[in-house]
RNA sequence: GGGCGAUUAGCUCAGUUGGUCAGAGCGCACGGUUCACAUCCGUGAGGUCACUGGUUCGAGCCCAGUAUCGCCCACCA
């Protein structure tokens, strides 16, 4: 027990209570201060790494409570509970923000070099990982930092290096040549999901592509003798290979077969009949250029079409042997139309509104084109990864998310995995002057080529490295030293719950999934837990651009973790977005206050005749009270509804709980019960004593539900409680509460005499009676209630303002034969407040008042009644519904009917 | 062009297998200063649960359609 500061300061208490916990060892489950119970099953939590390009924001702050929340649960639990802690390289990502800070020292990638430009990469990162790790230490992240990864480090290159070998040698992985999406500015490929879909005002034109003769060579002399091909890229007609139609199209069915000379390259390239064509578009003659788009590709390859590259690397034109190359491709294209205007035959332009996809890192249009990459053969892999959905053995939350997964994975394209970056894991391949590749995990790399033997020297590695993601999507065992037999391997894999957000389903939960099944044949995770995004109070998502962007560790000095978590926490419902403003955390913070308060409270209302650092008791049951039996239910109802809500991944839900036990009922009717009590000189000093062990017990219970929530300051409050001999020195490695049974049954009905209070304060508030003021009540509790009423009557009287309090034994015996009192019905109980005791006079107007408040409830009263009662004359009710309806429904009938009568009677209605 | 989500009190949102589910916080109104907390206490007002049909004894909750907003996927040059 130690003594609390009055006033609640977060940062003062969470900064000491990080270190106690690290100085104990407990976040490791094998760590030196760990009471974890080998005979359970293990709980495996691995971090979604975070990109080593910065700072965290909101929505790291969300994953890491969401996450840090089920392992606290888990590790109270008496679980082997396996936080394990990461770092992304992103490669991509990485290299755009450093390029960036190069550019303004006026150094670039080139200017340095590989190995140099690699050397400041290593300090950067070193440098942010120091701010994310701190970081996530503010936020209370109880990970093992003892096993954190990184995916640039040895275990995770072995694990890439191992992992593309066993693909490659199942034929899972082939190089070949094909079309990908190439950023010009990022000067590498980048995955499809890296492209981003933008709306676009461009210009669709038109052109006339001049037929050529049958015998070939000369073209047709009549001007007219044409078809006009539309296209929002003229620039790419220097690599046409072909104008497609479609096949069915009448207007041109006499020109398929025949050919058409692309200007100023002079190539005379065929008339082809292909049923991609949409009639309906431009002019239903689309010009292909199998090297420079999609479709155009696929096209080619249906009809042998040759494909040359107009594009070099940076988007300038390139071997087209035309006076346009070395132009950059937005120069090009207004030459080229200018030239084919000067020849007349641009023959239409207009606005067009298109989609154009830009590069996500940045922001340059995206030029597919033709090069010789690795691929990983994804639909047998897929085919895997749907499988264990549908079998159930992983699970996805929210359900609906299934629907997605099922879509991309069934519609899943190869995998390009090459990128022309620096910052990455080098692809193991090596080739040969004679083409021959070899491929191998060995750190070395080969000694000589597999296929001819030539020497290591002849041999040249693949300069490409690995598209981040292949290293992330290997995150689950790689961190668990695979592809070594490792006992944490054994031990902790496949984990438990993998929590990320949808926005990276596809890029990394699905190519774990793939990845997991394939090189260790197990699913990686039995659930993914889908988080939403966090937006600002306007509900825009924040970006760096938009300037929205919130810094956690801001939250936190203001508010503390604990409000941050419990904000984060409390707003969060899986897969939906949640906006985050500062009432929230005002909210959250008046929250943390409250239960710093209270406890503040129970340690100062401590008896006298228990001494300061006396043991926890049980209390003896036969020295509770009605108010004390009625807190220990309402705690094992809280702590059967949270166990509910937690199983449910329903975690908004446990923080809505507590919130309301805690406030609504501990604070607002537990303790003021007890404040009487505790106070009350006429009572055995056991049952005080009773009281206030009841108090702690219960406080302790709420400190223990609500630890993985707030972790700082339930950890703070709960060591200045007393403990049992058997609880642990720290709240994080105690046991999670356990509803008992017998506490449950024991309400009593003191819920009936709160709502009597209740009715009291209303009635007297609306007859603008004045709050401090004593009135004489007069009180009718049923024989049931009798004792209960008996046993908390003191409280009664100070919470209601109630004196003298009178009981009488029925209804019937309330005397209103002074018409100045107001008439209060809650449930069975009833009492009559009175005005004219000891020389206090009613106001005029207090009657009038009240008679107004009671015609209300009485109209109310009627509403549900009649409602009630034509439910029940319908025959199909009673016939069809359950009988515990029906049940319930005459149950509540019967109430109102008496409620009604009593509210008439006190009318004189 | 497909798919998904949202639409509940002035604002932000809960509402877990259809039967006291019409709720919370903030805001608002009225009233409260000794003895945990003004980061507080008490009381109150506010909603045809987007719209239209349907299923059912009974529908924010299930089905169909409509509207508005948002997201994801997609080869209309």
């Amino acid at each position: 027990m130690t003594d609390l500061p009055k006033a609640y300061a977060p940062r003062d208490v969470e900064g000491a209570i990080y270190e106690r916990w690290l100085e104990a060892d407990v976040f490791a489950p094998d760590g030196a201060g760990s009471t974890a119970d080998p005979a359970l099953p293990t709980f495996t939590i691995i971090q979604p790494p975070p990109n080593v390009t910065g700072s965290l924001h909101l929505g790291h702050a969300q994953r890491t409570a969401v996450e840090d929340l089920m392992i606290r649960h888990a590790r109270m639990r008496g679980q082997r509970a396996l936080f394990l802690p990461g770092l992304d390289h992103a490669s991509i990502a990485a290299q755009v923000v450093l390029d960036r800070m190069l550019g303004e020292e006026g150094e670039s990638r080139n200017s340095l070099g590989r190995e140099r430009y690699l050397a400041r990469m290593a300090d950067f990162v070193s440098a942010t990982r120091e701010v994310i790790l701190g970081q996530q230490r503010r936020v209370g992240a109880s990970a093992d930092w003892g096993r954190l990864r990184f995916t640039m480090d040895e275990r995770s290159a072995k694990a890439v290096r191992v992992a593309f070998e066993r693909l490659y040698r199942a034929d899972l992985a082939y190089r070949t040549e094909a079309l990908v999406t190439w950023c010009p500015g990022c000067l590498t490929s980048v995955s499809d999901l890296e492209v981003v879909p933008t709306p676009e005002t461009g210009t669709l034109w038109s052109i006339a592509y001049h037929l050529v003769d049958a015998a070939g060579g000369a073209v047709d002399p009549d001007p007219a003798a044409t078809i006009i091909v539309a296209t929002t890229r003229p620039e790419t007609l220097l690599g046409d290979t072909a104008v497609a139609v479609h096949p069915d199209d009448e207007r041109y069915a006499n020109l398929v077969g025949r050919f058409v000379r692309i200007p100023f390259v002079d190539r005379d390239v065929p008339i082809i009949a292909d049923p991609i064509v949409d009639r309906a578009f431009g002019t239903g003659a689309v010009k292909i250029t199998p090297a420079h788009d999609r479709d155009d590709r696929e096209t080619g390859l249906r009809h042998n079409l040759p494909a040359p590259t107009i594009l070099a690397d940076d988007a300038t034109i390139t071997q087209s042997g035309t006076a346009y190359d070395g132009l950059d491709r937005y120069a090009a294209r207004d030459a080229i139309v200018a030239a084919l205007t000067a020849r007349g035959d641009l023959a239409d332009s207009k606005s067009h509104e298109m989609v154009v996809g830009r590069c996500q890192r940045s922001g340059d249009v995206i030029e597919p084109r033709l090069k010789t990459q690795w691929f990983i053969r994804t639909a047998p892999l897929a085919e895997r990864a749907l499988a264990a959905t549908r079998s159930g053995r992983t699970r996805i939350l929210p359900e609906r998310f299934e629907k997605t997964w099922e879509h991309w994975l069934t519609n899943i394209r190869d995998w390009n995995v090459s990128r022309q970056l620096w910052w990455g894991h080098r692809i193991p391949a090596w080739y040969c002057p004679d083409g021959h590749v070899t491929v191998t995990s060995a750190d070395i790399g080969p000694t000589a080529c597999d296929t001819c033997s030539r020497p290591i020297k002849d041999l040249r590695q693949d300069p490409d490295i690995f598209d981040t993601w292949f290293s992330s999507g290997l995150w689950p065992f790689s961190t668990m030293g695979w592809p070594d037999d490792t006992a944490d391997l054994a031990t902790y894999y496949p984990t438990s719950v993998m929590e990320t957000g949808y926005d990276i389903i596809f890029f990394w939960v699905a190519r774990m999934m793939m990845l997991g099944l394939e090189l260790t044949d197990r699913v990686p995770f039995h659930t993914v837990y889908l988080s939403g995004l966090i937006r600002d109070p306007e509900g825009q998502k924040m970006s760096k651009t938009k300037g929205n962007v919130v810094d956690p560790l801001g939250l936190i000095d203001e508010s503390g973790a604990d409000a941050l978590r419990f904000a984060l926490i409390h707003g969060a419902t899986p897969g939906n977005d949640q906006r985050l403003g500062p009432t929230k955390l005002e909210h959250a913070r008046h929250f943390a206050n409250k239960l710093w308060n209270a406890t503040r409270y129970v340690l100062g209302a401590r008896p006298s005749t228990i001494p300061a650092g006396a043991e926890r008791r049980h209390p003896n049951p036969s020295d509770l009270g009605p108010s004390e039996r009625w807190l220990l239910s309402r705690t094992a109802a809280t702590i059967t509804a949270v166990d509910r809500a937690m199983a449910d991944h329903a975690f908004g839900e446990v923080t809505r709980l507590l919130y309301d036990a805690i406030w609504g009922e501990y604070c607002d009717w537990g303790l003021e019960l007890a404040k009487v009590r505790l106070a009350d000189e006429t009572l055995p000093v056991e049952s005080r004593e009773a009281t206030w062990w009841t108090l702690v017990e219960v406080l302790d219970t709420y400190l223990r539900l609500l630890h993985p929530v707030m972790p700082f300051v339930t950890e703070a409050l709960w060591g200045s409680l007393p403990h049992r001999a058997t609880d642990p020195d720290l709240l994080i490695v105690a046991r999670w509460p356990i509803a008992s049974e017998r506490d449950t049954a024991a309400e009593m009905g003191v819920g009936t005499m709160l709502d009597l209070v209740r009715g009291i304060r209303n009635a007297r508030a609306e007859a603008r009676v004045e709050p401090a003021r004593w009135l004489p009540v007069d009180i009718a509790v049923p024989e049931t209630l009798g004792a209960t009423f008996e046993g908390i009557r003191p409280a009664i009287e100070r919470l209601a303002r109630a004196r003298p309090l009178v009981r009488v034994l029925t209804r019937e015996a309330l005397s209103d034969a002074d018409p100045n009192h107001l008439a209060v019905i809650a449930g069975e109980a009833e009492a009559l407040v009175r005005f004219t005791a000891a020389g206090q006079a009613a106001s005029p107007e207090s009657g009038a008042l009240d008679r107004a408040r009671l015609e209300r409830e009485l109209a109310q009263a009627e509403g549900w009644l009649a409602a009630a009662q034509d439910r029940l004359s319908s025959e199909t009710f009673v016939a069809r519904a359950p009988a515990a309806v029906v049940e319930n429904a005459r149950t509540r009938e019967a109430d109102l009917t008496d409620q009604v009568a009593r509210l008439r009677e006190r009318l004189g209605a």
